[in-house]
DNA sequence: GGTTTCTGCCTACAGCATGTAGGTTTGAGG
DNA sequence: CCTCAAACCTACATGCTGTAGGCAGAAACC
């Protein structure tokens, strides 16, 4: 069988998709690699290391699809793109999100996959050239509602009223990307608001100059 | 000693907030009620009904604490009464917190607390005059941004990075209540937009009549 | 008042999961 | 050929869930 550390986890991880997170013990990883369960403590320390192994494999996985996405893409494209990626992600790999749900151990927090995943988040966030104290607030406001929309898809909560959420996502999108573009307290926002106001006095003064027909 | 149905839930929320969600056991929950475990199957089915009866009784709770939240509110008032009563909760009462964010059973959906709570939630929203098609976007969008940073919050998402979580609380909540005030796709938008635009205009021939000093 | 029934908790046990201790096979290397 | 280490094994201690059936006291009925 020649199992390793890497071959478990992939396999714990798979199971944790197919039967459900809970559904990942030791006994149960054991049947599907054909060993039985005391030969995993070689590979693993304990069922909580087989847990933490796959929220790190999760969180490498997920800064993939994430890098792919955003590539190339900057403001509301780049902001479309890192929301498909979350939830696509957690889609898919129900398990390997659920994962990601469960507190982090320091290991994993300072992982490269950790800091490649705040990276390219961060990056998408500077596309919309908030204040730099204000990044931040706005990184976990769309990373709350991201992470809050697919909670209460999972938990059925949009289930029993119409219309689906694809629609209620997109108009979460909306606002996310109108919020960042005229982010409250930010100097950006008053600078804006300036240049619509002069765009309007433009615009009324043409209509003023041709008389109304 | 007596027990019931109702002494049972109340103990294992007890039991919930005080050592985790986890830790609600049969025989740990015997063990604080100084019975043995078997005798708790003549007052709940298995180990699963006493979880949802954890989630249906934080149910009442919350929807109490959301009701005294929001009486005489309305507009961002209200709003930032549902979102404490939220937040404290699920600081207060983390064990029954945790039970909410799992899937609930037919009967919970359809219990008399959750129609109460749901309607303590609209009622909030309502005071914003969005279309009526648009209030179940809006619900979902505001219920996502508070599960969401409450789930960040909770495993420590927010911990590695100044400033603390409540500034970006308070930046949230500007967000919503803007987003709210003017909604995307929504009439009173056109409208209020509009009305911007004549203000800037009169400002505008205010400026203009007074040449610059 | 005596007997029956019901209630509420009990003991005993089967089944399964975690994690430890120590044994057996196999293949590489001196 | 002998040693050693890797990888998997069996056996077992402990703890949890849930079922079966027993027992004692209170309530209800005759």
């Amino acid at each position: 069988m020649n199992l390793n550390r890497r071959a478990v986890l992939a396999a714990a991880a798979e199971l944790a998709d197919r039967d459900g997170y809970d559904a990942v013990t030791v006994s149960e990883l054991a049947r599907h690699l054909g060993v039985q369960p005391a030969s995993l403590y070689s590979h693993v320390r304990d069922r909580a290391a087989v847990l933490e192994g796959i929220h790190e494999l999760a969180l490498g996985e997920l800064a993939d699809r994430l890098g792919t996405e955003i590539a190339g893409r900057s403001g509301r494209e780049a902001l479309v793109g890192l929301v498909r990626a979350y939830r696509d992600f957690a889609r898919e790999r129900p398990g390997r999100w659920a994962a990601l749900q469960t507190p982090a151990g320091p290991s994993t927090v300072e992982s490269a996959d950790a800091r490649r995943l705040v990276a390219l988040t961060w990056a998408v966030f500077r596309g919309y050239h908030l204040d730099e104290g204000e990044l931040v607030h706005a990184t976990r406001l769309v990373g709350a509602t991201i992470n809050g929309f697919l909670a209460l898809e999972r938990v059925g909560a949009f289930d029993h009223r119409s219309p689906d959420s694809d629609v209620s996502w997109q108009r979460a999108i909306d606002v996310l990307d109108g919020a960042l573009a005229s982010w409250p307290g930010d100097v950006t926002e008053a600078a804006e608001a300036a240049e619509a106001v002069t765009e309007a006095a433009e615009a009324i003064a043409e209509a003023e100059r041709e008389p109304h027909a």
